[in-house]
DNA sequence: TAGATTGTTAATCGATTAACAATC
DNA sequence: TAGATTGTTAATCGATTAACAATC
């Protein structure tokens, strides 16, 4: 077990489609799967799975392989889902009212616990039980109630104020929607954006003629 | 100049990167600049930058760089935003309508030709100019109007079956909001997934005490 | 026990970085 | 011309894959 060495960021980005497949597997009954298995599920190599998980400890049983109940356990506590998150939301538009209204924090462990927003037609209403504010209150709001997160879904102009206000408060990360690039200093958020034009124009690439790309199949299909 | 070769997945995520701070530059004024700057500011090296525009062509000049206007449309180009992609959204809850009431498509070369629901409260109405129909009619729509990229943007349920329906007419590609993977048979269709969920959990992981990551850093910042 | 499958060490492959001749 | 910077080839680094002893 190669504990304690650094985790590359291509390991951390599989964790949790691992987890995702895990979880459908326990979904459909199956108790127990060998890296072989997941790994013609995945689309990867056995070899590549038993490797990111000695990353972080033996978790499998020789001539028998994997229980999927405890390795999707494992794999949630690796990532941290059991920490108990706190949230925010900052920018209560199209977008972040989608987030809020559908998107199921809970199951990865986060609790939204309010929302900003300048706009005095939606300050002082909630939306799914989690109240909205006055931006201005952003400070002192974070005074009483110590957040880990902030979501970030304002107009991208205000998006590193924003950033900057959350950083001064001692937020310890950023879940960027913007479509700029958040500068944060040297060790203090960690800043992990949702491009969606980069991805689109990913697969603007791809659709190309001549883009039809190498790799990507590895993903999809 | 390495062309033809077949360019890794690496590098076209960096495309849109580049894309983004070309733009960048050119708003500001700079009309040109070196590997090295570029790098610098990116938090890439020079080699890299120089390497990754190697795969599709010449754009610098000894002794000057590039001009950033031209490398920009190069780029543009590259990434196939000139080429007049059409696109249709399939599902106009929450995020099909922040999507298609807030996102750019056009400045990325796309056109949503239409947006489509099961909801008769909506079916029939319009976005932006965006005309709304009946799921039903999806088939015979693309029948009279062929698309480029499905936006699925419906309930994870739904999401495959649709999924199969863009398949079968022959759309290249689909941008996938579900968190569900979408198969498509091999060759058919590239599927590009904007996967909300692997990327909150990767900020969790980052963001929990043992897994702050070694890289990443690379990207933010 | 025999077969299966792990965790880990070694080999390979690919991507990033460094070096440098060419040249604007 | 001299300095700067490209495009490309070679060197390094890291990530993936293969192999295999350990063992359930």
């Amino acid at each position: 077990m190669a504990r304690g060495n650094k985790v590359s960021s291509a390991v951390i980005r599989r964790l949790p489609r691992y987890y995702r497949y895990l979880s459908e597997l326990q979904n459909k009954g199956t108790t127990r799967i060998s890296s072989g298995a997941l790994g013609t599920a995945m689309g990867l190599t056995a070899s590549q799975i038993r490797q990111d998980l000695s990353c972080f400890g033996e978790f499998g049983q020789q001539g028998y392989g994997y229980t999927v109940s405890s390795l999707r356990e494992e794999v949630a506590e690796i990532m941290g889902i059991t920490r108990g998150h706190s949230a925010i939301v900052l920018g209560v538009g199209n977008l972040g009212r989608a987030l809020i209204e559908n998107f199921p924090f809970s199951e990865y462990g986060f609790q939204v616990r309010a929302a900003f927003d300048v706009d005095p037609k939606i300050v002082g209403s909630s939306l799914q039980g989690i109240p909205v504010y006055d931006v201005k209150k952003l400070g002192e709001f974070l005074q009483n109630e110590p957040v880990n997160v902030g979501v970030i879904t304002v107009p991208k102009q205000v998006a590193q104020k924003i950033a900057n206000e959350l950083v001064a408060v001692g937020v310890s990360g950023i879940w960027n929607f913007t479509n700029v690039e958040i500068a944060v200093p040297e060790g203090s958020a960690v800043v992990e954006s949702v491009h969606f034009s980069d991805s689109l124009l990913a697969l603007s690439y791809m659709i190309s003629p001549r883009g039809t790309g190498d790799d990507d199949d590895e993903m999809d299909e």
